[in-house]
DNA sequence: TGTATTCAATACAGAACTGTATCCTACGGG
DNA sequence: CCCGTAGGATACAGTTCTGTATTGAATACA
């Protein structure tokens, strides 16, 4: 069981995740690289003989995050999709379901955007995962919206994005205050009346 | 005109705009205390001679900066509200014109946002501070409808959060892709068909 | 004009972190 | 069964940062 060559990127799959679980406690700059190890229960030595420096752990984990992201969501799509159903239980529900840690994720995005935001190579990156994001919503969208006999009045890709912003603006706030802001509460009252605005039936 | 007791203050004033410049730059974490003097043009000497840490001094540059955010807007909601014009308008121009630099802005309050997830104290504070944000912006909303004689059928304040966590998401976006998102193009495109469901004339 | 005080600069000690170079161990191949 | 190699641990040097203690200069005040 313990192969020779799986034993290497076990430990990076295990150093990978240590740093998720550190950065989203302490932040990028926050964490050092011996912290990282600590929690995966390496040392230094192991830390460098997989990855050159800090940030191209960053941008490993990166890749290794969305690239499972998007897995989860190309699986989800298609039942989804075929389901009938409301077309914002759909999207909504794609968008929960994805990350199964909320609170995590939205600490690690948000700190890769705040890295983007600083660095425009890292901007470029986030941002064709992101178009790759918007692009299966979008495409969840257009077929929800046919099956159902439904046509949109503005572009399916704006009012996904409109649906991301929302969103994420709504999570943090239901992070910042449970109690007050239940997580969904926002994008379940508003979005409807959005939805009924932009649609109508085709033909 | 070089009064005695306002060098110190002075000095204060410099090290925490220089602490917005470099926070900015490099978040809280990136910032070395050093970084935070060079821009200010000052030593080390002179910060530890006002400020115990640099977390005294975050503490004190949010308390600064968002003392300045709110009075802003408390200057600017009179003549908003008693001025005719369309609700919408009078929000969005108070979201945006409280914050001159929108980049800047956006950067060091999503990195408060961070350090409060991650500190309840610092939740509280924030949350304190976003509390009478909202506050503000609810007034703003229901004096207008009152005066253009509509009805709100949601609570203002509950408007007034899906306002602003839109408003978040999409600034987000527009600094990411300037080009593919406007600034304010979302929620101008989207926000006056949650108005028009959400209000009727009233009596 | 002399003295006291205040504020910022400088000098210094210690801690933390990074990255490299070397060592050790276990497994695979011959 | 021995040797070679790979992967991770350990040891170390250099850098950077923090915080304190001391010093120096400028202003208020007598």
């Amino acid at each position: 069981m313990e192969t020779p060559k799986r034993r290497r990127s076990n430990t990076r799959a295990r150093l990978l995740e240590g740093a998720l679980e550190v950065f989203a406690e302490r932040g990028f700059h926050g964490a050092s690289v011996e912290d990282i190890c600590d929690r995966a229960g390496f040392t230094r030595g192991a830390f460098y003989s997989n990855f050159a420096s800090k940030d191209e752990l960053v941008l490993a984990l990166f890749q290794a995050t969305t690239d499972r992201l998007l897995e989860q969501i190309e699986a989800l799509v298609p039942e989804l999709a075929t389901q009938p159903g409301p077309l914002l239980d759909a999207v909504l529900g794609l968008l929960d379901d994805a990350a199964p840690d909320q609170r995590r994720w939205h600490l690690i995005s948000t700190e890769f955007t705040l890295h983007a935001l600083r660095d425009p190579q890292a901007a470029e990156a986030l941002n064709r995962q992101r178009a790759m994001f918007r692009e299966s919503l979008t495409k969840l969208v257009e077929q929800i919206a046919e099956t159902g006999g439904l046509e949109l009045t503005v572009p399916a890709d704006q009012f996904v994005r409109m649906v991301i912003a929302l969103h994420e603006g709504a999570r943090s706030q239901s992070l910042l205050e449970p109690a007050e802001v239940p997580a969904g509460s926002l994008e379940h009252t508003f979005l409807p009346m959005v939805l009924d605005s932009i649609s109508r039936p085709s033909r």
